[in-house]
DNA sequence: TGTACATCAGTGAACGCGCGTTCACTGATGTAC
DNA sequence: TGTACATCAGTGAACGCGCGTTCACTGATGTAC
């Protein structure tokens, strides 16, 4: 049963989208093709007309996540703002929806060369940004931007990892104080 | 072929030790029970006689190697000594004798009531300490020891995620600068 | 202390299931005339 | 524009492999007398 073009090509979206999300929520080698192609709407015989294989679809997923994260980063113009969305309880909760280096960033090490390449490209744009709303010389501001992203994923991961709802609140709140202003 | 109990008290720890790092180093999904026992010295079968399952293993290895994370930790009693060494190329390097918040902690939030229990009770421990080093309120220090301990985690997750070793460097010199000395 | 027997750590084969991948087939789409 | 044929996205069964777990068996250890 032959589908038009234009159907193909918006199946494909359906599979990075449900991917995306499915790696996030359970980890690279938490998900199988076969349930990313039913959370598309698909069976999983078809997944090799739009992708080599699995690791090819981790790498464009995992680029298609990113760029999602860096929506949600060009969303806000102060470091405050961004800070507070990053450490939200709706961040720590939508695992799914939420920043890949929160939730893939120690499985990604353990990739191939397509999702790392891709993961270091856009960490370097996210810096960028981050960096124009330090003040300072060029090198203390991009020292700031690394410490602040740092500082905010290492709590998303941490805030995650605990097994109890009150310390995980504690540590984004401590988080966002500390990450959320300028220092010198 | 029975063992003498000391032998048999002798294998389970080589177990732990041998699962502790290979779970580091490969992820909770991408080492498997046989490859653990090989690494022990010893065939898969005899895996049941020291443990329920796998999920057990993961519990008792990941408190094994939290544990001797705190040893790093007690190891110093200087902030900048600490953070120097745990943002040090050697730790970067070494995934598999590291800290497992760093090597695990993505796929931590995922794992069972064992694995994140003792997660939980160590990082209370390792919060307690590192805030025993900042000045200021109790409340601050203890903030202070949240954003600290976060940063170094988030620092060290994305160095190993890049890709490239010059900006995985480049994370750790700005972190180490940045979270090495106490703050207002 | 010596002897007989029960225990159980460890072995290696086997089971069952899940998962990545392949394949023959279908039938609507796209294209050449 | 209409017709005939090639293409190919999608289907569902099947393959092969790896992995967690089980099991019958071995033989040295531990224990009861």
């Amino acid at each position: 049963m032959r589908v038009t073009k234009e159907k193909a090509a918006e199946n494909r979206e359906r599979i990075l989208a449900a991917a995306s999300r499915l790696f996030r929520e359970k980890g690279f080698d938490g998900i199988g093709v076969d349930a990313i192609m039913e959370e598309a709407g698909l069976t999983h015989g078809g997944f090799y007309r739009h992708f080599r294989s699995k690791d090819d679809l981790a790498a464009e997923a995992t680029a298609r996540g990113l760029a999602r994260g860096g929506e949600m980063l060009a969303a806000h113009d102060r470091l405050a703002d961004y800070v507070d969305a990053y450490l939200s309880p709706e961040h720590l909760a939508d695992r799914g929806g939420g920043c890949s280096m929160a939730a893939l960033g120690c499985d990604i090490a353990r990739q191939g060369a397509g999702v790392r390449g891709g993961l270091t490209a856009y960490l370097r744009q996210r810096l960028d940004r981050l960096a124009g709303w330090f003040g300072g010389s060029r090198a203390a501001r991009r020292r700031q931007a690394i410490a602040t992203l740092s500082g905010v994923v290492g709590a998303m991961v941490l805030a995650r990892a605990v097994d109890d709802p009150a310390l995980a609140d504690e540590i984004l709140t401590a988080a966002r104080q500390a990450f959320g202003q300028a220092k010198a």
